[in-house]
DNA sequence: CAGTGAAATCTACGCCGTAGGTTTAAGAAG
DNA sequence: CTTCTTAAACCTACGGCGTAGATTTCACTG
């Protein structure tokens, strides 16, 4: 097991070290995470790895882009309810963020632009527009939506439980509140606030249609 | 300009050292950010900082509390209605992330517990007590709000105008809806998401008020 | 004027990303 | 069956990083 030779093939691809890196990223997190390191796990010299990716950038890309993919497994189909198909992809969305939450601050960072990614944009806004909303809201919703998603999802897998209990006397209104977030990060939390949002762009709807 | 002597003082405090990391980051963007490019800016040996702030994360929590501190300046002072405070307060947050986008990514990143931050949070809870919104939606609100916020403008200050023109054969929709994306980043199009975001909190209260 | 403690520097270690060069094996051309 | 080409892998080396630990110096305190 210790080195290999030198012109043999070892069997890399992107979509071989792509693998290799997420898990790597699920087991040891971001920080740890590295050319070497991943190397190492493939049992392969680092510099291997810069044949089919230049550069640790493109590593953390295919990372994302990889665990991204894992949302068109769940992906129903063609379900004509533009509501519908936004609670399908935030719930595909957050499924895969918490299969992965090491990598998901990579999600949250990086531009998607991904077939897979963009797909699903195209499968909502198209949805929105079918059902008649005005194309200023189709053409908002995904930001509205996806920011939600990405800085509600950060906030959650990112902080835990939270840090060391809010002082109540310095923030009594806060300190009050607090047994209301016993379900911190549950699916029942994540499903009020999507329904919040989603209500949100329902309302900017019927303002927008009647002018 | 060579090298300082030994004992003598060189001035540092949390407050100096913060400063001049945000003004690093700010110039050289967060990849080149280390502690050894600060003690440089600072003119002052790298291990000197660690006598303030230990480690590198505590430099990265440092640079987010001292950009949020930014926020105080233009806190307003005691408006009651809830949504003038959730306006304001999103305003502001948005001005401080515009006027550091390098260091953006550090808040949507890292658990807030610095004062500054806390006492905003409850500034707009309170306020929504007072309104008589039920608890349950006061206590969901600044996820709902901030979730929006750090995952919106993580995605307009690191995306830029956005990458390489979508292709429309493949997403006829998106590139339809393309042209009303012109004012990507603009403070309207942040008006009208956050418009809806607040609505959409309107209407939970409306919702769980009738029960 | 000795004693103490804090602030700063110095040294050194192990790790990192990656540029550039070298080796090998496999497939194509003759 | 030989030779040529090429791609995949490895090796070496460089500069930079974060930081543990030891050391120096100054400002106070008694």
């Amino acid at each position: 097991m210790t080195r290999r030779t030198r012109g043999t093939s070892a069997g890399l691809d992107r979509a071989r070290i792509a693998a290799a890196a997420v898990a790597l990223v699920d087991r040891d997190g971001l920080d740890r995470f590295g050319v070497r390191r991943l190397a190492d796990e493939l049992g392969v010299d680092p510099m291997s790895i810069y044949h089919h990716l230049k550069g640790k950038a493109a590593l953390l890309d295919a990372i994302s882009e990889a665990v991204i993919a894992e949302m068109e497994a769940g992906a129903e189909e063609a379900p004509h309810d533009w509501e519908q198909v936004a609670r399908q992809t935030a719930h595909n969305y957050r499924q895969v963020a918490y299969r992965h939450p090491r990598v998901f601050p990579l999600l949250a960072t990086r531009p998607q632009n991904s077939p897979v990614a963009l797909a699903a944009l195209e499968h909502l806004v198209a949805a929105m527009r079918q059902a008649g909303l005005p194309d200023r809201v189709a053409a908002d919703a995904p930001m509205a939506l996806f920011g939600f998603l990405n800085g509600y999802l950060l906030a959650v897998l990112s902080g835990g439980p939270g840090g060391p209990a809010i002082d109540a006397t310095a923030y009594p209104t806060m300190a009050a509140l607090a047994p209301l977030q016993a379900d911190f990060g549950s699916a029942a939390e994540f499903d009020r606030l999507l329904d919040a949002v989603l209500s949100g762009i329902r309302d900017q709807a019927a303002r927008q249609a009647t002018h």
